[in-house]
DNA sequence: GTAAGCGCTCACCCCAAGGTAAGTGGTTTT
DNA sequence: AAAACCACTTACCTTGGGGTGAGCGCTTAC
């Protein structure tokens, strides 16, 4: 991912971090418990391998989660969220409530409509 | 610009409205004071007329802005931000302040390569 | 022995957000 | 008369994020 020039607007890096089409749904579900690599693929229904991949490879660099490689015969590797991570989904979580209640005034307005 | 299926998460809701190159940026212009369309192209550099008045009627349809046409000989329009659009930047401001913290992380990375 | 699971990578394609540049219809300044 | 400001609109093009499908090296189940 291209990463936006800052110029020290902290919303800006936040959306550094959190840009990314599955980032959030990653973040939530290895918040709930550490989760493999297929896991993922089937708790996020329409990811693609690649993109799986690749979004988990920038946030394991943005140590939002963390990877761990698990000895044995068949491989294993599990994600896991971060402290800082853990604070991104607290961070967020004013704005998901300001998206419920946008949501209610579209569903609103589509009532009228 | 296309909605993305919010099914009953608040953070994607929030995502439609502030999804959109300038829209935090116009947004927090307009929460200074009421702003006329050239000037937030001044302040705004490297948005594109095009782009600015899209996300204005975007903006405006969620309610997020107020448009207000004055009458007069020259074209005078202003726009201005809604109750509701305060409490973006309300909400918005958690995400701000992690966003600082995960700027300052990345700095230190980039000190240490 | 072959299919299926594991965790990936790679080459290729698509599409929508956003940029470019020109035009519109008015007024005002020089 | 020309240029410049106002607030836009329109047609065209570029870019890059993300999807598709195949392949890889390994192991276990049928």
């Amino acid at each position: 991912m291209k990463r936006l020039e800052t110029d020290e607007c902290g919303f800006a890096s936040a959306l550094n971090a959190i840009s990314g089409k599955w980032k959030m749904g990653i973040l939530w579900e290895v918040t709930l418990q550490p989760r493999r690599f297929g896991e993922l693929r089937r708790l996020l229904p329409g990811v693609s391998e690649k993109v799986l991949a690749q979004q988990l490879r920038e946030m394991e660099a943005d140590d939002l989660i963390r990877r761990e490689v698990f000895p044995g015969a068949v491989q294993k590797v599990e994600y896991s969220v971060t402290d800082f991570g853990r604070s991104l989904n607290e961070a967020v979580d004013a704005l998901s409530r300001w998206g419920k209640e946008f949501e209610k005034r579209q569903e609103r307005k589509a009532m009228v409509a």
